[in-house]
DNA sequence: CGTACGTTTGACGTCCTTCAAGTTGGGTGG
DNA sequence: CCACCCAACTTGAAGGACGTCAAACGTACG
């Protein structure tokens, strides 16, 4: 059992200027989760009500879990891009994923014992936690519940492997461009995409990160998509100008975000 | 319910030149489903008596699954390596991971539609099938089992970041070591390693492919480790020269693999 | 004994990095 | 409302890691 009442929220954090009623952002968690596994209402009820217990809120720049922490909570993204990343002892970092609103941080929570990697705040971010003891009831409770989510591991691990490729093979701008498909479709899943524009809150040296490149070359690859009449990237948003030629540059091939 | 009986072995393929007992390639999927979560001996023989039932073995260079396909079954590697890849319509290749004995190839089956990537044999490889049902009944029938199975899966997806992590940050001196560290470290936790050596079948363009390298760099670099006697690869098998000295170089953390 | 595959070598090119110095622009305080 | 500041972005020059191309060499196997 939770020590907190239904209802009871819980924040840590400075900002609250975040005027998004609660239950949109919540319904983006279901839509990420029901998309294909149609739920009965009841089912989503409980998740819906579990996600509104426990919020809190993490300032941008700061990190939510750092690499050998025991995480005791499963953290479901509500608002703000959250980042997956890893550093090497001597300073490198590379940013493994990407999670964004509806996303869930980590279900691995409960059995692998430490955190082989840290979750960063890349914006301003709201997340719920659900512990364990709830976790596994809603899990038990609802077979459906439990293949959703279960399919969203597997989604975030094709995620995952289309990355290795993306740094393995795929030169500056198709990286950079395929990183700007990827993210654009995600978001359009969710309805958060505004007449061919998206958020898109990374930093060119985030970019980098993410990528495997240098921001400085990150920099100098974006002025030539831009002159390619590609994208443009300016006040935190991505504007897509021609999604067919990027998707090409990018070869860009959807299935492997499972939507 | 499986139409074939306990006992029952089907064999594809041309080679049967393994000698080595059926009961121990099972032994090593025990081992590694088993390793953390302790087992009642009642669930590991439900597990083991089920991986009897259709054995395939497929030729070396040959593919398993091939990307867009619709698998039907659960496969559990019994000898030999297999390499998840995908491709871009260019031709350029990525190995994605590398799956040995004991490791389970996709979980995912049942769950997403189709492969978003491929499997192939990298040398002769031994595999058990696992249908819907069957799989289903035990995963129904042990929570152990489930568990085990879900932290496998947790596991690939740790190693698959650290593969990101790789191909991203590292060099190629740094991406060859650290490949070498990972593959030695997991098969010494199967017990398949001898006196600082172990099987290796990787040729050198196979390991361009999973590091992101060309087989001409990967050439020159692996000179360059053995000049530094760290390692020796000759014959398809890897001899560890100096391991603490390797492990540097690759800045190998084990702990991402959670033996 | 030939053939095919894997490995090795050399010369050369390029993509991306490094370093170091500006410039821009959004936010803050006076 | 302006001045200032800092982080993010931009630019140039030079270097290095890795790629490309092409040929030769080794060695397992039929």
């Amino acid at each position: 059992m939770v020590a907190l009442k239904p209802g009871t929220s819980v924040a840590t954090g400075v900002r609250g200027a975040h005027n998004r009623p609660m239950e949109m952002s919540r319904s983006l968690i279901a839509r990420n989760l029901g998309a294909h596994s149609r739920f009965e209402t009841e089912e989503l009820m409980a998740i819906e009500a579990a996600l509104g217990r426990v919020v809190r809120s993490v300032e941008a720049r700061r990190d939510i879990l750092r690499e050998g922490d025991a995480p005791q909570t499963i953290k479901f993204v509500l608002e703000g891009w959250v980042s997956r990343y890893k550093e090497l002892p001597d300073g490198r970092r590379q940013i493994l994923s990407l999670m964004i609103p509806g996303d869930i941080c980590d279900a691995n929570a409960f059995i692998l014992e430490e955190m082989d990697h840290s979750l960063g705040a890349i914006t301003t971010v709201r997340y719920a936690e659900i512990g364990r003891e709830e976790f596994d009831a809603i899990v038990a409770s609802s077979l459906n519940m439990a293949k959703a989510l279960w399919r969203s591991e597997l989604v975030t691990a094709s995620i995952q492997r289309e990355w290795t490729m993306s740094v393995g093979q795929r030169t500056a701008p198709e990286r950079i461009s395929h990183l700007f498909c990827e993210m654009y479709a995600r978001l359009a899943g969710l309805g958060l995409t505004q007449g061919g524009s998206c958020e898109f809150p990374l930093t060119q040296a985030d970019i980098g990160e993410a990528t495997g490149l240098t921001s400085v070359h990150v920099n100098r690859t974006l002025q030539a998509l831009r002159r390619e009449g590609l994208v443009e990237l300016r006040a935190r948003r991505l504007h897509v100008l021609d999604h067919d030629r990027l998707r090409e540059k990018a070869m860009f091939a959807p299935s492997y975000l499972h939507l």
